[in-house]
DNA sequence: TTGGCCTGCTGACTCGATTCAGCAACGCAC
DNA sequence: GTGCGTTGCTGAATCGAGTCAGCAGGCCAA
């Protein structure tokens, strides 16, 4: 590129090509076949793209297509949730891999900040826009969204049937039970199912009783507690009181095992060869507690991914739910050889 | 707006209220006064913009003007980071109040990605680059990156002199010096201050031991291992294996702390009346441990918000090195009144 | 009457691409 | 030599705004 000049554009290639900007548009479009554009022409062009070190400028395309080749995604709080920002990491990545650039915006749960948000998405001309929760939970789209293309991640919206993207919490369910039947004994979930502002907790113990089910087990008892450290530490500690721990627990979730870590740090059982913890997220917290913790993980990057690039495929459209499976993390917390059962 | 129309153009707009499309922008861009348009022609203008619910296209602006109201960020592994990743929440926070929007793009550290982002992100027409990283340490930014405005976000580029933001770990460590010196006894650093992929270390360090000297107290011991909870554990466990834990612990981030409880556990010594346990990061971590950690917070959110802001302000062109505060977020790791220092 | 100034507006060009419709030049068949 | 088809290209319109230069028309002073 000459220094000092301006950007050069479409026309500065055609002129040094010798062509027209019509050709040198067809060409570097990838039309020339059917354009029939002589093999010298194409040639030409494209030394004068080198030469010059010329960039199409993508505003003007988008002005004349009407496409920018940018999603959007509206979240309440993802950036802000620890773990769920790596849903961010796979959505850019699938755009990227799409030539898309992702545009983020947080909300907040402000339904006026998530309304203002999708009409400037849509002002900018985004070719379509996720709509990610923190929580898996049910949502309803604002409706000035709906003029876009929609795809929702971690979250379902069942009256407007938009295509979802979510963790299977129900298969998570029931790898968590093949995971506590290993122990003997009780098995008792830790964690209220019904925790605010999710659903995850009524699948992943609907998956969970079903699996044990199979497997000639069952659900013992449910400590309900809210889905934090403290409170896990304290409502197992209560319930301990009675007799000693057992068995396994089945934790909602990473916080509410790494309580139950701490319920179990002052009595005389230990972990797993008294009692085998299991839990939900396949955080990094599972790696920082000893033993470290078995955990059914949440597949967030994924998650984002597969939201992305149903967003970008023109043949998904009324796609449904995507139910993605939800891996488990090996930790120390379970014994590794299942018992055998009577 | 009419059903079935396609969107309204300023044209439609200007039509409707029996100007020229000249006088409708004019009137939409604030120039109404300075152009001389009367109250009756404004008056018509806005009423058929509400009528026609008529809304600018960006992209025809970006296209005029070469300003397409988004700013890129680029990093290497921000979005996946934890608690790193309220970077972005600022960031887009930031960018919103200034009526833009935030592209985000992650390289995971890949010098070739990178050089790719930064001309796609040129490409696009962001009005600027935020270049973040995980970790605060040295960079050198791509060369192509520098066409655009840039602001390095948790990292300094000494050669390029490029405006940062970046947290104060200096001031971090001498306030982490104040609440190790409420402990009578010893004060231990845990954690290498020369951990790889970050000076962090020994600016906190450095701090660290500025304060105390102005205490009348000093760093009597470091404990070098990983910034990790099984690093910090083992180092902590082998190194009290010869007396008993006292004074204060000063530990490089939450996980170092994490592990530093988890080595006291098995000890007869309490928190924090036996010892005292600060740390840095100002993570969630910190508030799951019993007792609550006392930590040197991390502002995350607050440099992503001041980077976009930076870059975004036409007067910060050579700002240079911003330096955030690093809060502290108290917790019932450290005694709550100082005792009295002899 | 003429010239100059203010008010209130507009015509036409511009940003940088995409794309439809059409046009010369040539060969070939009749 | 006329008509038709193919090859290889191009002119000009278009996307939807922003903006410079200028133009009527009225008023006032000389």
């Amino acid at each position: 590129m000459v220094r000092g000049a301006r950007k050069p554009r479409l026309a500065d290639v055609a002129a040094r090509a010798g062509v027209s900007r019509t050709t040198a548009s067809y060409i570097l479009n990838g039309r020339s076949d059917e354009m029939r554009i002589s093999a010298e022409a194409v040639a030409r062009v494209r030394a004068a793209v080198v030469d010059l070190g010329y960039r199409p400028n993508r505003t003007a395309r988008s002005l004349r297509t009407a496409q920018t080749r940018t999603v959007g995604l509206i979240s309440d709080n993802v950036a802000s949730g620890h773990f769920a920002s790596r849903m961010l990491t796979g959505a850019s990545a699938a755009a990227r891999e799409a030539d898309h650039f992702l545009l983020i915006g947080e909300t907040d749960g402000d339904p006026l900040v998530e309304r203002l948000l999708a009409e400037q998405m849509l002002d900018q001309g985004v070719d379509g826009i996720v709509y990610a929760t923190l929580r898996h939970r049910e949502v309803v789209v604002p409706p000035s969204l709906l003029q876009a293309r929609v795809v929702l991640l971690n979250c379902v919206d069942p009256a407007s049937g938009l295509p979802a993207v979510v963790p299977d919490e129900h298969g998570g369910g029931r790898a968590a039970a093949d995971l506590a039947a290993r122990a003997a004994g009780p098995v008792v979930v830790v964690g209220d199912e019904r925790e605010q502002g999710t659903h995850a907790g009524t699948m992943r113990l609907a998956g969970l009783e079903e699996r044990l089910d199979e497997l000639g087990r069952a659900v013992d008892d449910v400590v309900r507690c809210d889905w934090t450290v403290p409170a896990a530490r304290s409502a197992l500690a209560c319930w301990w009181s009675g007799g000693g721990p057992a068995g396994s627990l089945v934790c909602m979730n990473d916080r509410v095992a790494m309580g139950a870590y701490q319920a179990l740090d002052g009595l005389d059982a230990s972990i797993p060869a008294d009692v085998a913890v299991v839990s939900f997220d396949g955080s990094e917290l599972a790696s920082w507690l000893t033993p470290t913790l078995t955990t059914v993980g949440l597949p967030f990057a994924d998650l984002g991914e597969a939201a992305v690039r149903t967003l970008l495929d023109p043949d998904a459209r009324g796609s449904g739910t995507q139910r993605l499976a939800m891996p488990v993390v090996h930790g120390g917390s379970v014994p590794t050889v299942a018992r055998v059962t009577p």
